[in-house]
DNA sequence: CGGAATCCTTTTGGATACTG
DNA sequence: CAGTATCCAAAAGGATTCCG
């Protein structure tokens, strides 16, 4: 199970400073995954992005485009006409990022009624702290 | 390209209200994926977690890992002794998200270098405003 | 050791108004 | 239409202290 040597320094993830870690975070946030998804189907302007993705704000999607696109993510073409119209689409690179997102959709349409269930029942639960457990049940041994 | 009926009202991924949506969102945050690749090697103690995710404030790992506690994913077991020892592992719901996870991280690896070099080019290049843009071509429109 | 609780700063993000 | 700018409220998160 001892891998083979790796090729950079930074390859640890659990690093904080390495590279693929901070990759990772471009995509760890609320909104890009779904900006992924809507773009799947092909070129989208900035409005119809608005109205398909329910519940993002005209500052949010700005914000989270101009993150992909400097990321390489998406690319922007502007027309030059009156009102102005911008399309969007997935970059090559934007592209790849379709499957292993895709992955993680249908694990969370797999999964979802047993995430569901767990809340369900931890929140049915009464939890008493790690601390109370410990006290208690250190307390049950020194009686006995 | 039409789809079949889909089973759920809700299983519009673009709907705040869709649950696969929300169940995206529990992975969404800078940490539970590293927690994930943490664990996936096995049982681990709460100090141990806090040394290999480096980073992570005693604060933002119990969080994480409460919240994991709740939708199922991971699994604590507090052990009556002094001081404290707590472990956790991955439930086995847990342990199918480290496939799809993996996939991402493994993304995040082989496409590091091109986001790195898009976000270089990106940041050299001078960036004139949608607005801008719009105005000086329309202008070349109605000069000649 | 493994937290919970408090305080306090930073960041996030919504609402609104404005622009070419 | 496709943004940007500003203001402001809410949330996130670090540092510290305390606890069994």
């Amino acid at each position: 199970m001892v891998t083979s040597n790796k090729k950079q320094p930074q390859s640890n993830i659990f690093l904080a400073t390495c590279t693929s870690r901070q990759v990772l975070h471009l995509i760890a946030d609320q909104w890009t995954a779904l900006v992924i998804y809507a773009l799947e189907g092909g070129t989208k302007r900035f409005s119809q992005l608005l109205t398909q993705i329910d519940g993002i704000s005209k500052k949010m999607l700005s914000q989270t485009l101009r993150d992909m696109e400097r990321n390489g993510l998406v690319q922007r073409v502007v027309y030059p006409v009156v009102p102005p119209r911008v399309e969007y689409s997935l970059t090559t690179l934007g592209q790849t990022l379709i499957e292993p997102i895709t992955a993680l959709r249908i694990w969370a349409e797999e999964h979802l009624d047993e995430v569901k269930e767990a809340r369900v029942k931890h929140d049915q639960t009464e939890h008493i702290s790690v601390q109370e457990q410990v006290a208690s049940l250190v307390q049950q041994r020194e009686q006995h």
